[in-house]
DNA sequence: CCATCGTGAGTAGCATGTTACTCGTAAAAC
DNA sequence: GTTTTACGAGTAACATGCTACTCACGATGG
């Protein structure tokens, strides 16, 4: 028992009141384990078996487990086991389209009720993207990635709405890390976050709209390209159009 | 009835791969408990407690209280116990904004993509609909209710817009049960679907969104006016003003 | 009277025990 | 050889044991 705890976080505090709890890091383990490909799509496992790769009781991978099959990332087969879902390309459209509904009126209202600490807050974020990208620091890139979005969606001052967001984020997090092309890829989605804030600063909200509906688009077209392969029905951005067209968007002119 | 219900499944069974959990059971239990107000808002409980009142061991209490921490109805208070969030007036407005932002373009989409079938079946739940106020029957009413929206949503073909609609819907349901007003305020919600769908079979995007907007912020008013009372903050409609405008309608004419 | 400290009841979180179930496998029946 | 049946390994779900922690409350010291 307390042996066992001792494996991991021990050594980080003097303990107290540390609430990190236990499911919380199975959680973000098997999630990194899914996304990476360390758990292979489509396998079975058993309680017992992860609570041994992660040396913690059955308790709390039962918890994390739970929690992963309520956002659809795993399976629950009675008596059975785990089944590793993955993300299909599918999956993906799905993940990017909820973004987008979200996600482009979020820019819009940004736009709208724009401030000088507003503004001032998404060129902190980018500026620290810039230099994330020159120094190929992918951890502090994508925490400024997600603080940027977070803070657009903020504006709506509705927690839930982050909140569920932050999720859709998690299921395809770090799923463009360690290609060949990364650092290539790092720098062009950051390039598109600019032209979100050029347009929010400037106060029109259908630029703004715009822009995070492209670079929607683009992110979500290539995470779908490296989950399918050469798959036809996603060689194009056609995945997004029946959610763009219900979108209060000017004209969706890079499509 | 916890007692009727504690030991609930073992007589019923032949059992086989019965697929009740009692997690779920208890889940869903301490929802209504909650939403019903014998859970008063702000009180505190353990999992002690709740296990005894649901007849259950603290296994399957702890895992529906972690899942309805998710949804922010408890907050776990670690070594303290679970204390009950309810939902205020702030948290319905945060519930319907979302709402707002999926089920708006949703019902545009339906009307860009309508179908004979799917007016068939649409008309058939505003038939039941009907039917259920006639009869007082607020069950089969708000199962209709809920078809409805679902089959609206489904358009996008994305199980996981429907999912989330739904446990939105289930935070705020059984709200406007068994309140003095409640079969008026019954019919005048059925009477609300009537020009969503209307305006669907005309192939018409932008009057549905009116539409499904309307219904929306009528039906978050009323719920926001039953819990705040006379809260000044909402007592018109504006609360939905900020999400409205970001949302592709053609103008919000009855706000 | 007021502040400090100790203590014990109560709790969430983690570990472990228990049970009914599923399903592959192989023996048995044909 | 083919089908049927019996069995056991393995599992999720549930029950229970255990521990470190929190905090109200009262005793003690000022």
């Amino acid at each position: 028992m307390a042996v066992a705890l001792g494996r991991y976080e021990r050594e980080q505090g003097i303990s107290v009141g540390n609430a990190v709890k236990l499911s919380d890091f199975v959680l973000k383990s098997l999630r990194t384990a899914i996304v990476s490909g360390e758990l292979e799509q489509g396998s079975l496992h058993s309680i017992y078996q992860l609570a041994d790769r992660f040396q913690v009781s059955r308790t709390p991978v039962r918890e994390a487990v739970l929690r992963l099959a309520d956002t659809g990332m795993v399976t629950i087969e009675r008596n059975r086991g785990i089944r590793v879902q993955g993300l299909s390309a599918n999956e993906i459209r799905r993940v990017f389209e909820m973004r987008l509904l979200l996600e482009v009126p979020a820019a819009s209202h940004a736009a709208a009720v724009v401030t000088p600490t507003l503004i001032a807050e998404l060129d902190g974020y980018l500026l620290a993207m810039r230099e994330a990208v020159d120094k190929s620091d992918s951890d502090t890139f994508f925490s400024n990635d997600h603080a940027l979005h977070d803070r657009i969606l903020s504006t709506f001052e509705n927690p839930r709405l982050n909140e569920y967001i932050h999720t859709l984020r998690d299921t395809t997090r770090n799923m463009g890390v360690s290609t060949t092309h990364h650092s290539r890829t790092l720098l062009a989605v950051g390039l598109e976050h600019e032209p979100i804030v050029a347009e929010i600063r400037a106060g029109n909200p259908q630029g703004a709209a715009a822009a995070m509906a492209d670079h929607l688009v683009e992110t979500g077209s290539l995470l779908i390209a490296q989950t399918a392969g050469l798959d036809a029905d996603f060689a194009s951005s056609a995945w997004a159009a029946s959610v763009l067209a219900q979108l209060p968007l000017p004209r969706v002119a890079s499509l």
